[in-house]
DNA sequence: CGGGGAGATTTTGTATGCATAGTGTATACA
DNA sequence: TGTATACACTATGCATACAAAATCTCCCCG
């Protein structure tokens, strides 16, 4: 490890993203800057890129806590992202570079190379998502794409478990829609990009909607009423 | 000064804001903390924070400047501005509270107090978008938003310094127009927020683009195609 | 006179020790 | 037994000293 700093940093990220690290838990300086082998200050420094960034959130002489994803965050997260989603694919698509094109190449073949195992699939997804954010270069997205992705990864960590054949289905739809979505960029068609960028979007929001709230559990009705 | 901190970050801010550290002006750390009467480790932290709300870049020892303006982020700003304003009035138009509502009534009227004082109408204009934003309450807006309004202040430093009749009226409009967004958010309805919020955004663009793109130097047409 | 490199200087990055605020616990009192 | 308060403990915040990197300067050489 050359640069410990930068490995705690991106250590920590990965941490939250596959959930290691779930939403509220706290992050204690001491112990954690030990783990990492720097001092409290530049972990300190860390935490507060996290903090910038929206992976955590920091509470004055309260230590740093990873962000919450609580009922009227879920709400704004399903409100805004199709928004952010749809702009960003549009400016990808007007910005697209051959350099761009082939990172995002890269990436999606180590997304699909990783699709078996759950964790890794989800963040070399958040990967491809934010390759796409750069190659759009808007400072203004970009940070609202970096909190849509941090969230949405930590929503589909159960996404890449499939349980039956359709979700199957659905996974692999999704590996296809990224290649679409690299063709559309290529061309520089932005309606196009936004367009399955969209059904990219409605694809997994359909999961994660189940995942925030599952099928009830059964119980026999007869017992129920007869009580 | 109760918490030379606090005081620092917000300063640092408002000179940003007003131009009076001008987009790629260094930041030293030594001399500015000094100033602030705090040491180093806690004016790192001010800075940190400042890179993460998008007021100033940090560079691996190279240290900060304050966050630049130039073409293609020009370009991006006034291609992404319309949509997120237009997002956020109309989040806040759903979320509007009582207390939101006075708060945003407050910064009005400090504002509508301040408009012959170009500096402290910009800064307080600010102040008043900045309420919207916090109305909305959405966690992945609100950092586009930020930067957006960053940058949107810098731009207006000179929209508040009528050059003549014609631009007195067009600021004229604007506190009326923000009077009109909050009635609108007041009774919860988003399309006409979003409909105001577009007509002042159109407003104040065609004051910027005049700024990033003033008139030319009037020359004499017959000596130059004479040479 | 121009270009490149070694050393000096300035600036940023890190570690440690101490100050201070927040939290938990035990004890005394109602 | 419930509650309030004082005290101890733990975790965060800050300042200083030192280490490392970048920049600047001067000199040497082509």
């Amino acid at each position: 490890m050359p640069n410990p700093k930068q490995t705690c940093l991106d250590t920590l990220k990965s941490r939250i993203l596959t959930l290691a690290l779930p939403p509220g838990a706290p992050l204690d300086e001491a112990s954690t800057a030990a783990e990492f082998g720097i001092s409290r200050t530049p972990f300190r420094e860390v935490l507060q890129r996290l903090s910038g960034e929206g992976f955590i959130e920091i509470e004055d002489h309260r230590g740093a806590t990873v962000s919450p994803m609580d009922l009227p965050r879920m709400r704004a997260f399903f409100q805004t992202a199709p928004l952010i989603y749809a702009a960003t694919a549009r400016q990808a698509a007007e910005k697209a570079t051959p350099g761009g094109i082939d990172a995002l190449r890269r990436v999606q073949a180590r997304f699909s190379a990783v699709i078996a195992t759950p964790a890794k699939a989800a963040l070399e997804n958040h990967r491809f998502h934010k390759a796409i954010g750069e190659m759009a270069a808007n400072p203004y997205l970009m940070p609202s794409l970096t909190r849509m992705l941090i969230d949405h990864t930590r929503l589909s960590q159960t996404f890449y478990r499939p349980e039956n054949t359709e979700d199957a289905a659905r996974i692999e739809k999704a590996v296809e829609q990224h290649d679409a979505m690299i063709d559309a960029f290529a061309v520089h068609d932005a309606d196009r990009a936004a367009a399955i960028t969209i059904a990219h979007w409605d694809l997994s929001r359909d999961r994660m909607e189940r995942f925030v709230r599952p099928d009830p559990i059964p119980f026999d009705l007869a017992d129920a009423h007869a009580v």
